[in-house]
RNA sequence: GGGUCGUUAGCUCAGUCGGUAGAGCACCGGCCUUUUAAGCCGGGGGCCGCAGGUUCGAUUCCUGCACGACCCA
């Protein structure tokens, strides 16, 4: 039946409503319980049990057994599913032939009178008086199979989260890990800040951003990209220890664990380095784990992982010498040699460097998709990590570790670089590359560096993706599982 | 960006070796006073993703496009 006549149907029902004097979209409706806490006060009733007890519920139908003078519905809330059971007894004969008759599943509806069980010993609701609390005009999906078809899942969100208990769950599962991180940050001291999302030079990371347009200054903004070199203008001022749990945006392609807007952590603490983040990665990872999985392990697509700590630290270059077979310590052009000789293949525009950019994608393509337990990924190239310190032995690399789970990269952190004239120079270092045509190598920031020579404590930093994160705790195999509303085409 | 697969009723899915389509749920009507995916009888419901091509005839074959899923870059 086509949808209008569905809906058609449905209007239909509503005016009948409307004649007889009823809002079908009234204020309010004060509820005594909810499904899951008259469960916990009367679960265990034997069957045809009746408890003189009178409660309000209030929720949508889910599902409809009409049985001629006897009819029995499912109305779900947020904690579950309760019976309601209505006969002309209960309702009285002319209410009880007229709701029959009028209501649809799907329809949100609070329900007053007697709780009791059934001959077969299900807890339910007598319905003694009946409130439609507001009238469904389009009709669900299918009460067995549900709402599967992905597509519609994640533009009609709403529609999911009605039919689809386990993707609000997934929400539910993800203001869980929020909390947990807020409380494990606050707990050690960091003050939770805001800084800005429109930003005059959008920098914090090597990604292209969205332009946006300020009328009365006449000038174009960027959202950020990240909220890196404000925060770390905090730790110039003092503030030592801070996070910002917010939205970035980069103006990147879709994929199953990219969307443009996405929900990021940095946190930064003075007087510490790219050693204390991992501890902080550790610890604050391990307690959202504790929290929605009550262990340390858990599955994921069917696999486990163990976060049991410590976690494995392992060198870049080791790991990608070891996965490619090459030596990657040689310059640029003998490292292309070798991986010709071996047959690697490396995307034309990655050839002409800088050789952090091969080191990195040598690791995306044979190294990243076996990291599975957590491990931590040591010691970035210096020209692609323009605001992390030197490392203190190796001049060429930088004190910055990426974290990996699931084969995934979840966090990036460094001992942050707080000289003022180094950080120039990485920066006209990046100017360089963005003057040959890479779009995403970093801007100068002159604000920032003025800032920088003030004086900023030397300090670790760390970035820890929410949207990647909360995949894995909630076994999402896409990213657009755990946004409320993604981005789609 | 490339490859593979998919798109049929509101939902979940069949199907047509080329002759314009079916089921279950939902919906409408009837019976039914303890159901649990209630049951029984009857009924209505489709631009078969979009555009073009081949053909007497295309939902089916071919091409392109859109959207999605998966894999690769």
């Amino acid at each position: 039946m086509p949808e209008l006549d569905l809906v058609a149907a449905r209007r239909e029902k509503l005016c009948r409503l409307r004649e007889r004097g009823i809002n079908p979209y009234p204020y309010a409706f004060p509820r005594t319980h909810t499904a899951e806490e008259l469960r916990r006060e009367f679960g265990n009733l034997p069957p045809a049990s009746h408890t003189g007890v009178e409660a309000a519920v209030a929720g949508r139908i889910m599902g409809l057994r009409r049985m001629g003078r006897v009819t029995f519905a499912d109305l779900h809330d947020r904690s579950g599913r309760i019976q309601i059971f209505a006969t002309p007894q209960t309702l009285g004969p002319e209410d009880y032939e007229f709701w029959v008759d009028v209501l649809d599943i799907g329809d949100l509806v609070g329900v007053r009178g007697e709780v009791f069980t059934t001959k077969t010993g299900e807890l339910s609701v007598a319905a003694k008086e009946l409130t439609l609390l507001a009238k469904a005009l389009r009709p669900l999906p299918e009460k067995w199979h549900g709402l599967r078809d992905v597509e519609t899942r994640y533009r009609e969100r709403a529609l999911d989260f009605v039919a689809n208990p386990k993707a609000r769950e997934i929400l539910i599962r993800r203001a869980k890990i929020l909390r947990t991180i807020r409380n494990y940050l606050d707990e050690r001291g960091f003050i939770e800040v805001e800084t800005p999302i429109l930003q005059p030079i959008p920098g914090g990371a090597s990604a292209r951003p969205f332009i946006t347009h300020h009328n009365e200054l006449e000038r174009d903004l960027y959202l950020r990209i990240a909220p890196e070199l404000y925060l770390k203008r905090l730790l110039v001022g003092g503030l030592e220890k801070v996070y910002e749990i917010g939205r970035n945006f980069r103006n990147e392609g879709i994929s199953s664990e990219h969307n443009p807007e996405f929900t990021a952590l940095e946190a930064y603490e003075a007087y510490t380095d790219y050693q204390g983040m991992m501890e902080l990665a550790e610890g604050l990872i391990e307690a959202c784990v504790l929290a929605v999985a009550g262990s340390t392990r858990l599955e994921y697509q069917g696999r486990w992982i163990d976060f049991s700590r410590p976690w494995r630290r392992v060198p870049l270059l080791e790991l990608v010498a070891e996965a490619t077979g090459c030596d990657v310590e040689k310059p640029l052009p003998e490292l292309l040699a070798e991986l010709d000789r071996r047959g690697i293949p490396i995307p034309a525009h990655l050839r002409r460097g800088p050789k952090g950019k091969v080191i990195e994608h040598l690791l995306e393509a044979f190294a990243e998709k076996t990291l599975w337990n957590p491990t931590f990924v040591l010691d970035y190239p210096l020209d692609i990590s323009p605001l992390a310190k030197r490392k203190r032995d190796r001049p060429d690399l930088t004190e910055r570790f990426e974290l990996y789970i699931a084969g995934r990269e979840v966090a990036n952190a460094f001992s942050e670089l707080n000289d003022p004239e180094e950080q120039r120079e990485r920066f006209l270092a990046q100017e360089r590359l963005r003057a040959q045509g890479d779009e995403e190598a970093q801007r100068i920031d002159e604000d920032f560096i003025r800032d920088l020579e003030l004086g900023m404590p030397p300090a670790g930093g760390i970035g820890i993706g929410i949207d990647r994160l909360t995949m894995i705790l909630t076994d999402s195999p896409s990213i657009r599982e755990v946004l409320a509303f993604p981005l789609l085409r």
